[in-house]
DNA sequence: CGATTCATGTAACGGGTTACATGATTCG
DNA sequence: CGAATCATGTAACCCGTTACATGAATCG
């Protein structure tokens, strides 16, 4: 679970030292490189609780005719509950939750030559992920630690997957050994 | 986001093989090796789904006069779906979301001692959580790929938050050498 | 005998997503 | 000229959690 909190962190975490607008924030929120997913019409409900709360006043301006923008800076006290906040998210360390993990405690249900067969479109699902980060984190150039640590992350991940493929690939060969096709001749 | 289809696929993986009742679930949930979370309540909810899909038969039975159990066992429908969800969720790698590291992005912004006492609060804490995670994969020892991820993950978090917190240290001891003290002689 | 365990649920609430609505402007 | 971009929102719905309700049995 991503917590209504963190949501919020990150949204205050973007505004501090750089003043920003809704739209904007939301084309910051879908960059690869976002730790959490925060939904468009979600973006605009915290922004407007920030309003409510005191925690930003908003300038409205319009370039040419545009649209106009609602622009969002953090007040003293905004800036107050960011620092708090983020005091108390960077001690804390939350488990994780791995929706990708369920499925592979069950991977022994499915016959092992059809589990590698997935496995291996799982694994270039995340090794086209990782080079989409590597891109990505090109732009950041390494300013943020939280980059770093998803690129590990990914790398991690696939590293994983294809140890497991190797694993269980030998597994197969051996099992081959005492398996030596369909020949009708040998059922009985 | 651990999504609805995330949490049926667990239970039905644990009903799989095992018939079993909604409280007995609810155990398994609370383990620390569960890859994701799921309340109590919604575990129920999730049964009384799988009930009116058809994909569970329902027994009653009593253990001496405790309250009745609703055991629920996978009919062939039940089966398919679970087939069915466990061979998409293999093959799919979803993007992990990762709220821990929101902090991580914003940590230049609090002054570097204080950020290396509280990153070193969260690394007990990550600490902790491996050596519990250790402990009750024990029980399991290894029969479970997804068990073998978490842990692996869990390391891969220590390791890098001791990392991080090195090279923190490191660069505080190199802007020491030209900040020397509160020394009021030399404001101006 | 009071607290915890066993066992199942429901109702109310909160939070987030989907989809919809609007409207000017610029790009192909 | 039609599609995409810029820009902000709202309403309905879905999902999940919190808290509550119930009641026997066992443990300390």
């Amino acid at each position: 679970m991503v917590y209504k909190d963190d949501k919020e962190l990150f949204l205050l975490g973007l505004l501090h030292g750089h003043d920003s607008h809704g739209y904007e924030l939301n084309t910051l929120l879908a960059h690869p490189t976002a730790p959490i997913r925060i939904g468009k019409a979600n973006a605009y409900q915290i922004l407007a609780r920030f309003e409510d709360r005191g925690w930003t006043t908003v300038t409205e301006t319009r370039d040419g005719n545009r649209p106009p923008r609602r622009v969002y800076t953090l007040t003293p006290a905004g800036e107050e509950a960011f620092n708090r906040m983020l005091r108390s998210r960077l001690a804390t360390h939350a488990p994780t939750e791995h929706a990708n993990v369920v499925a592979l405690n069950f991977l022994e249900l499915l016959p092992r030559a059809e589990v590698l067969v997935l496995l291996t479109q799982r694994l270039a699902a995340a090794q086209s992920y990782v080079r989409e980060l590597r891109l990505a984190a090109g732009d950041d150039a390494g300013q943020h630690y939280g980059v770093d640590y998803l690129l590990r992350h990914a790398e991690f991940e696939e590293r994983w997957l294809t140890d497991l493929i190797a694993d269980l690939s030998a597994q197969a060969e051996a099992d081959s050994s005492h398996e030596a096709g369909h020949d009708p001749s040998t059922l009985a």
